[in-house]
DNA sequence: GCAAGGTC
């Protein structure tokens, strides 16, 4: 007696790949009526806990089932907004998804078994039990214990994919319940919150933005702090009140060649001490070489692709904003160029056949060379970076395409991807850099210069630069000088840049707004809600300090203070203040700036003088943290939902106490009075 | 007319 299976993929392209692996060759593919995407695979083979089973395989398209309020809270007016905190929640399978549940649904009628395979993430966990819902509503005997099981699996390589349909395991209701508090969470508060924002603010604005009569004025856990970061910056870059400092700038002419040295204090910002210094440098008459060091240098090949970091790269180098490149990655990936696009993995596998990879791409683009001297033997495994989202390979190309078959948009994130990926795939550059110091009477400063030996991987990866400084003359330890010339000169602080996109995803990706398939959707929201307006950054003077160092400013300054390092601190208050300096790198990158509206909402807030701020990553933090305790069980659903919207019930009863200060805050901001 | 998360 064969058995029927059904197994439920998360993707339509998993559910082929997967097939793919399990059939051995021999498919039948069919559509499914009223969706374009998904179809279904049925094929013969053995699985080791049933043995000779007869399989359909097929997939839903992410979530399956839709949460709103029940029909008599629908309309605005219909209650007061926070009656949503514990008004009746729905659950319904929306039209456009009608099709795939109903396939799942008539599919579980022949099955004895429902075999899960979405992706081994939390969202995944909770999508498997969203296709169990339904397929037992086609068939009550896959609710008996054992009949319903999931496959663990992180990638779809043909030894790992079968080795993991012979291990089934539970779903982890853990995890499945984590997700649903957090639909629950994330929909009675933006609800309740949106609602009562618009309602009390958007009379105040009516014909003051754009044509739109009723403009959304939106909370959610995600947009506010989003808005919270840009609007921070801005401030903090308004509110830059400059000071001036002191240095001493020493340099020496040897053998024709002109070497400044930087003074090891860099500034001082009181002008007695240096002049105390400095004179006692004059003093001293000749400076001595106290140390001469050369040793080997590299910069190493960049980490594997991940989607956060496609973004940054994106709104860096390819002159698009983080939203269309996730568009333009899509087209590749759903035209079959570039691995799946979301992934927050940047280590290959180890079985993953990557040099097979490398030689599809020897077929041509300006990358064919290259690609064909890592076959030859140039290929080294890729570094590995620290996060595994357990779902999805890093992002990479998976087969050869011509440049000229795509259009322009897609031909430079494609580059960039295969580029990435061959750089990945090469050696480190390396060099050799020379570190001179010298003690100029009590005082040390510092020279250096480097050498690039070989470039690597830089040959394939022009978004990164690393190049050879003037080369030094020859200094030797002990050896006294009197330098050509010292001076003392005086200088400003300057503001911080307002935030650009790459570090807006920075700051969400650090403090855990959004995720990697999200994170761009939140950008645009308050772009779209009008809370930011963005606009490509000039190009500022600044002095571009291109010593090759590996740090490329990709960190704000509010990303470290908020992940808990204190590195606030660390680049002083230097002439550079916040600068990205990366050379010419920046200069077709966005910045963002709140509009009036965007800094009266975080002020309003702010104002209100809550010690749980909406406008901070904090909130959306400890959402995450109680999510972890219900998967590790510490908490239950009902634990950390209720105690959540009594949290937030308490800051909207307040809310609704301080209205007046929102409302100031916006009179202020948006029509500029006072009070 | 609300959120954030999947996916197309």
């Amino acid at each position: 007696m064969v058995t029927k299976v059904l197994c439920v993929a998360e993707k339509p392209s998993i559910a082929r790949a997967v097939a793919n692996h399990l059939s051995g060759g021999q498919i039948n593919s069919r559509n499914v009526q009223g969706n374009q995407y998904v179809k279904n695979y049925e094929f013969h083979c053995n699985l080791a806990a049933w043995g000779a089973c007869s399989v359909t395989m097929t997939s839903v398209l992410g979530h399956l089932l839709s949460h709103d309020f029940e029909d008599r809270y629908r309309k605005w007016n219909s209650c007061e907004p926070s009656a949503l905190f514990e008004a009746r929640i729905e659950t319904y399978v929306e039209d456009d998804k009608k099709a795939v549940a109903g396939n799942i649904e008539r599919q579980a009628r022949y099955a004895q078994y429902l075999y899960i395979w979405t992706d081994c993430d939390r969202e995944g966990e909770h999508i498997g039990t969203e296709i169990r819902q339904v397929a037992t509503h086609g068939n009550q005997a896959l609710r008996q214990p054992g009949k319903t099981v999931r496959a663990r699996f992180s990638n779809v390589e043909r030894a790992h994919i079968l080795n993991a349909a012979s291990n089934p395991v539970a779903l982890d209701e853990a995890q499945a319940n984590a997700v649903m508090s957090r639909i629950e969470l994330d929909l009675r508060i933006g609800a309740t919150f949106t609602r009562n924002l618009t309602l009390s603010i958007q009379p105040m604005l009516q014909g003051r933005f754009g044509a739109e009569e009723r403009q959304v004025i939106s909370y959610g856990s995600c947009q506010f702090p989003t808005l919270g970061f840009v609007v921070e910056r801005y401030l903090r870059v308004r509110n830059f009140v400059p000071e001036t400092f002191w240095t001493i700038k020493v340099m020496h002419e040897k053998h024709g060649i002109k070497v400044n040295f930087r003074w090891a204090r860099d500034h001082l910002f009181d002008r007695v001490a240096v002049i105390v210094l400095f004179e006692r440098c004059l003093t001293a008459r000749v400076a001595r070489v106290t140390g001469v060091q050369t040793k080997p240098a590299s910069k190493w090949k960049p980490l594997p692709l991940t989607t956060v970091e496609l973004q940054k790269c994106g709104s860096r180098f390819l002159r698009m904003d983080s939203h269309r490149v996730m568009q333009v990655a899509e087209g590749l990936y759903q035209k079959g160029w570039i691995s799946y696009p979301r992934t927050e993995t940047d280590q290959f596998d180890r079985g993953m056949d990557l040099r097979a990879l490398v030689q599809k791409q020897t077929q041509g683009g300006a990358w064919a060379q290259f690609a064909q001297a890592l076959v030859n033997g140039g290929f080294s495994q890729p570094r590995q970076g620290r996060n595994n989202d357990k779902a999805h390979p890093p992002i990479h190309p998976v087969n050869f395409v011509l440049p000229t078959q795509l259009s322009a948009e897609e031909q430079r994130v494609h580059e960039f991807v295969v580029r990435r990926f061959l750089a990945c795939c090469s050696q480190d550059a390396r060099g050799s850099k020379t570190e001179i110091s010298i003690l100029y009477g009590p005082e040390t400063f510092h020279t250096g210069g480097l050498a690039v030996l070989e470039r690597n991987y830089l040959d394939v990866y022009p978004y990164d630069r690393w190049t050879s400084s003037q080369e030094l003359p020859e200094f030797r330890e002990g050896e006294t000088f009197e330098p050509t010339e010292a001076m003392m000169r005086d200088g400003q602080t300057s503001p911080p840049g307002y935030l650009t996109e790459p570090e807006l995803i920075a700051l969400m990706d650090v403090n855990g707004i959004g995720t990697d398939a999200t994170m761009a959707e939140h950008i645009k929201k308050i772009k779209d809600r009008q809370y930011v307006e963005t606009r490509p950054r000039g190009r500022r003077q600044r002095e571009d300090d291109d010593d090759g160092e590996q740090s490329d400013g990709e960190m704000p300054d509010e990303a470290a203070a908020a992940a808990g390092r204190g590195r606030g601190r660390a680049r002083g208050r230097g002439a550079r203040g916040g600068a990205n300096a990366r050379g010419g790198a920046t200069a077709g990158v966005q910045e963002f700036i709140p509009t009036t509206l965007g800094v009266a909402l975080v002020e309003g807030y702010e104002n209100m003088g809550f010690e749980t701020s909406l406008t901070k990553p904090f909130l959306r933090k400890e959402m995450e943290l109680k999510m972890k305790a219900i998967c590790e069980s510490r908490k239950t659903k009902a634990d950390v939902i209720h105690e959540t919207i009594e949290q937030y019930r308490d800051v909207y009863v307040r809310t609704q106490l301080r209205l007046d200060a929102l409302r100031a805050a916006v009179r202020k901001y948006v029509f500029g009075e006072n009070g």
